[in-house]
DNA sequence: GAGTGGTCTAGACCACGGA
DNA sequence: CCGTGGTCTAGACCACTCT
């Protein structure tokens, strides 16, 4: 492995000779990643492999690595070796990242049961386009709206209002019923089935009212009031494949940073 | 190692000998600072100098400084030196962390005014000992009310009531009048003035809706919808010292979390 | 030019996981 | 036991800042 190195061999990718050498190889790596050369839960090859692979010291091979563990690409464990990171085996730590909304009560169960409620192919208004850095608006888009029950004291409400817009072209082969059989973690069902791994997003809340209709599937008389969470989301080549909108009624959660 | 000392001399703080030798000068070094013998901007002694008082090598040393440098707690400067990071040096960067609210349109000028109505030595309620986990219910609590105007198109409005608790033993000469003379950055100022610097906070944001009276401030008709973020903000030592409730009318404006 | 931090190397030893 | 990553060292060279 690794004799066709990516660094001097092939100079596909260009680097300033400026650039330090522990950033040309996270950049190597990152690409591997990208192009599904190490694809989620591969074994690295070990340090020694590798620095000899990239051509660099242990210890800028270890810079590396060390920098792509901070920023979610990889996981270490002493002992075993270095993975390349998924949301299932890291199921924790991608969750505690992407989830922030969390039980009022942390020791009450907090259930929540999915239901789709509308799923078609649309071209992207406006507003979409412009959300989503999209150019060409005859690009498909998957619109997708469902309602999270949340289960207190055996009494299902709906708490929030999900609103999905995902560019089919990185979803290529989503159907309505293979989205239904996803269950509890859709960015894990993203990674799992199209290999498409959520890295990072952007949040941006308001505050809104319940409309009619949503007043009446909560079973709450208006007005009332709703934090309005936009979510951007960015794959791993920094692509924004998801723009969402959470409409989260606050009576037995919230929207928790820590920072 | 470590003989004038930190560790091993006085006992206070004890590291078990399995901790890393990098972690036992974090530890020092955090502990110098706490104890205002390294006051914020202050210059370290340089990389080889430190590493010789630390009895340890330049690279564990440099492993020390980096992490605190990632942590908030210094700033190294190349061809300068290290310093201890102040609000008022590295503005861009603890506003930025502290600051979670942006106005919608950023090319327009967001220029905020920020007008104090109340100012009061009370003692906490059940539900601030809890929040702040205070121990001692005669503990001396300032509690400060205050309105934010945003400046849009030279037409001033409310869009944030602000309400404060601050734990009076580390504010111990906190009159309105030197609260008054605070302006813009209130982090800052608790640094400048009372060496409280705030390293870490956690927002909890629920929805709600504005009360008649601050309807009637913010001149809007009622039902009206906001966000109420409830901040707890730690200083270096991780003492809560700040309890905060900001409602914010986000018409023009947002909360905003990039992960 | 003197002094600072930033990068890079080569190699030693330790701690953990699994066969 | 072996192979993995984690810590630590000592020293070279480069890039930046100020005088």
């Amino acid at each position: 492995m690794f004799e066709n190195v990516v660094l001097g061999g092939e100079k596909e990718e260009f680097f300033p000779s400026r650039s330090p050498l522990f950033e040309q190889v996270k950049a190597s790596i990152i690409k591997k990643i990208q192009t599904g050369e190490w694809h989620h839960d591969d074994v690295l090859p070990n340090e020694i492999e590798l620095a000899k692979s990239f051509k660099v010291s242990q210890g800028t091979l270890r810079r590396a690595l060390k920098e792509l563990v901070q920023e979610g690409f990889l996981v270490r464990k002493q002992g075993k070796g270095t993975y390349v990171s998924s949301y299932e085996a890291e199921f924790d730590a991608f969750y505690s990242k992407f989830v922030p909304i969390r039980a009022d009560d942390p020791a009450r169960k907090w259930k929540t049961r999915v239901h789709m409620t509308d799923f078609e192919i649309i071209y992207p208004s406006a507003r979409v386009c412009h959300l989503m850095s999209i150019k060409d608006p005859s690009e498909q888009i998957i619109h997708i709206k469902r309602l999270h029950y949340s289960q207190l004291e055996s009494d299902d409400k709906v708490d929030t209002f999900d609103e999905l817009f995902l560019r089919k072209k990185y979803f290529p082969e989503l159907t309505r019923e293979r989205f239904l059989g996803q269950k509890n973690s859709l960015y894990a069902f993203y990674q799992r089935e199209f290999d498409v791994t959520i890295m990072h997003c952007r949040d941006i809340l308001k505050a809104t009212l319940l409309n009619a209709e949503q007043a009446q599937l909560a079973g709450l008389t208006l007005p009332y009031p709703a934090i309005i969470q936009q979510r951007q989301a960015f794959d791993i080549n920094n692509n924004l494949v998801e723009l969402r909108y959470l409409t989260t009624i606050t009576d037995y959660c919230h929207y928790e940073t820590i920072r």
